[in-house]
DNA sequence: CATGAATGAGTATTCATTCAT
DNA sequence: CATGAATGAATACTCATTCAT
């Protein structure tokens, strides 16, 4: 009876909403949420305004859904092997892989910065379960430093969010000046070359 | 029949202009410039919408100004008796009032932290001259880790952004579970008690 | 290839069209005519927005087949032997069908009404011939006051029609509390039991 | 302070208001209110499309504010002395007023009628307490039949109003043929002057 | 014949800005 | 200097209609 499958169908549908996120997701990076236009997202995804409405309800259900899948996206880069414990090299690879997204992806943490810092956004973040991603790299950190003997374990884990997001700020809004590659050493050489 | 002399006036205009810098402050801190309308800051200054276009001759420019203003209060935070160098004591000082200021004034960085993530804002912070600032307390501070004999004072310039900024993020985006004051007891330790 | 004969076809089309009409009816009739959307029809009839367009050609065309399929309707209370003479017992008859026609089609009347009130439908009224019917209507229940020897049969006929469309607006506004079957009494009483 | 005094503001926005709901009144009625725009309203009434903003909050309050002022209307032509009896003389003037209202509003009646027709807004006229003002005619005109030794006063009420009914629906329907003077005669016989 | 993705004209609504008083 | 009514450009969103498959 149909004239294309359904998996025809889904595979279209999923294709788009792809589409229509990364455009939206640029946008918002660069101009930030309010200053882009359900317009513009069409354009730049190469659809017409109104199909946007056939995967999105609306604009703040868009910008939720980017969020999501932004999320969704940080996961990848921990806990390589699932184990829920981290060697001295997968610390040293989660500091390399943290610095490298962030240099491959500057305008999507700006993106995620500027969000987080919208109290509406906070409360979103708190429903998307943010917490469930960090509380468990908390523990693996908290873990590490207490396997390799750090005195005072719980602050250091504290320490390291605030030299990592110290990072991605810098970074983030001084991309030229700031040595992020020497930074990265000094973070390595502290917590994964003990002497 | 003026009553008034030139400099009540002017104070008059003063006060009006802070009346409505303040109120713009706080409704854009809470919830992000594009989200508050000129309405809602006259009603927040108790006056009304036209008279705000006595004073800045737009949204944009009464934004400007605003970052103008809370710049220049970071400016008395810094360097208290001016002579450029910091004594160990001023150095430890300072720590302390960024972390109070910072406790103070969460909703201000918040706003502030927004606004530096847009790419607009940051072309405007540049024309604001806000390296004037920086590069001044960037001299004062390496001069204070090289008068201090640390290794490497350049980095350590950084890495002490680093830590006060990525301080900044977690306290703002955390205030209740984030330990501040451990962490600025430790800081201080790091940079002001040397063993 | 063709299992099915051209009757066949014919047949599954005034299905399909009278599937369509009957969702589009109950629609309207509970929502008005502008806040039902065809994607709404599609689902009520069980098929896709797509193939109403191989029934009908818009929306407009749409409704206007169902105010004509409407009157269709009408007609078979009307008339039943096709002499154009009402007997006592046809026009008693022919009060008792109105009023159940009413009563079970509730729904329908509040759309014709709504219909009626609009100028618009009032003009596509005039040329569905709408007159037909009632000047046909008209003329049998003139000469049936005639030949009851009602005084003034032409305002008769005029206190009637008033009658029967009080009934209907009181009962359709209010289905609860109007005693429709007391007021149907009286009105065969006063039309079919002389005295 | 004030350049003008709050007593022309409040006249100017009554006056506007007033305008805004006059506007309305005759578009919807002509067109029904779905097919009619803001943009119109706003041309009729002689301002911007922006302005009615400020004075109703979307086209659904202004609607609720037509029917809300339309119904205050109708009070008017009901129970000239307030004392809730009406005399024989009374009671043929308000037929006469009824009427008149109706030849002089009948896009209004029609706006009305087809409100009535909808679902919701018959909701909304039941919290309007439309019902305020029809049970208190309700009781009037029941007392007035029981007072008039009419056989059983409450059917004879629910008559009554089947008649007014169907005079309106008519003559709305038919202004041009209906022959509404003759008939109004017949009513103000049948229930003013008894034999 | 049947589907639902895709289009885009149309509409309600917002809000910075102007200006008569 | 101060007010708030007034404007209109800008924008999110809807939905009848089309059409590739």
């Amino acid at each position: 009876m149909s004239p294309r499958t359904k998996e025809q169908y889904t595979k279209i549908r999923e294709d788009r909403k792809e589409g229509i996120l990364n455009a939206a997701l640029e946008l918002f990076a660069r101009q930030g949420v309010s200053h882009v236009t359900m317009q513009e997202i069409a354009l730049q995804a190469g659809i017409s305004k109104g199909l946007i409405y056939n995967y999105f309800n609306s604009k703040e259900e868009l910008l939720n859904e980017l969020i999501k899948s932004f999320i969704d996206h940080l996961y990848e880069y921990f806990d390589p092997d699932g184990d829920g414990i981290l060697s001295t090299e997968e610390m040293e690879y989660f500091i390399e892989q943290q610095v490298e997204n962030l240099k491959n992806n500057i305008d999507y943490y700006k993106f995620l910065y500027m969000l987080l810092m919208q109290p509406s956004a906070q409360e979103m973040m708190e429903k998307l379960q943010l917490e469930v991603l960090t509380s468990k790299m908390w523990k693996m950190i908290g873990t590490y430093f207490l396997r390799h003997n750090f005195t005072d374990p719980e602050n250091e884990t504290w320490i390291f969010h605030t030299i990592l997001d110290g990072i991605a700020m810098n970074y983030v809004f001084n991309p030229d000046k700031y040595p992020i590659d020497k930074i990265k050493e000094l973070v390595i050489q502290k917590y994964c070359k003990p002497v």
